[in-house]
DNA sequence: TCTAAATTTAGAATAATTATAATGTATGGA
DNA sequence: TCCATACATTATAATTATTCTAAATTTAGA
């Protein structure tokens, strides 16, 4: 908790009122929350709260590797704060994201030819299905 | 050619130029287009058409398997005509897409304790690198 | 306390995509 | 071949996520 806020002080970035409840929101939070997820939150609190703060830390954060941003989900970014190398699940039906801390660094090879193309700087995987709550929705037979 | 026309025939669909025309653009295309793509290139032959109409017969072909749309460009949506299960390649400067045709089924398994939580219908493996061409113009040493 | 530079803010701008409602047309049957 | 009509196209407006702008405010260090 303090940590994160001393952390982002050393960076060189000025601390805003705004920007710790910011940090704080995001501070262990494993929900890939949306800038308009933490919007809302914040804004009770900060009711002057405008969405360019929360683009413009977001912007901040992802320069200074503090969050990641994640594309699964065409409709919205997705933020996370966890930036060790990991993947996701989406549900197809409710865009509900869970993180997958496997490893597949070893067996994600990629032939020559795209090697040659492109230097790899890393790969990310997006598994999709039907999470246990929408499959009850939609009453799939288990 | 001709193939692709009455496969969507059969689908019940009806055909008009427009749509042929998509259909052609589509038939073959690695190049993994977004809905800008498709417009201005068949906005030359057909003046009168609306970006409506793409992002209709999109969703048309989506629905009847005859495309995939591709989420790991954030800034928009791509589509695949190619429908069989692969993977991609995105240069994180140009956005450019390559394809990807290895088989990762077998080794990207997952924890009980997340199989439990969604019924999981596929895996996309997104990569993510430099290309050759922005590496040269970043002047990137290789 | 003072100041410069960074940050926040309201609001406008942009861009991708979707919705609307009027007009046009492909298609199967008379 | 002609017609009816269900389906498709179109221009346009609406929506939504995100970025930009410029003025006002605040931070942090001297
Ligand atoms: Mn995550
Ligand atoms: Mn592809
Ligand atoms: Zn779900
Ligand atoms: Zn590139």
């Amino acid at each position: 908790m303090e940590n994160i806020i001393t952390k982002y002080k050393e960076k060189g970035l000025r601390l805003t009122p705004q920007r710790i409840a910011i940090l704080k929101y995001l501070d262990g939070n494993t929900g890939h929350p949306t800038a308009d997820n933490i919007y809302r939150d914040i804004k009770r609190r900060y009711p002057t709260l405008s969405f360019a703060t929360v683009y413009n830390t977001l912007q901040t954060l992802k320069e200074h590797g503090g969050i990641m941003e994640i594309t699964i989900d065409s409709m919205r970014k997705h933020y996370d704060p966890n930036t060790t190398p990991h993947h996701h699940i989406i549900c197809v039906d409710c865009n509900e994201i869970w993180d997958v801390f496997e490893d597949y660094s070893k067996v994600l090879r990629l032939p020559p030819h795209l090697t040659r193309e492109v230097r790899i700087a890393g790969a990310h995987v997006d598994f999709y299905g039907l999470c246990r709550k929408c499959q009850k929705r939609k009453g799939v037979k288990m």
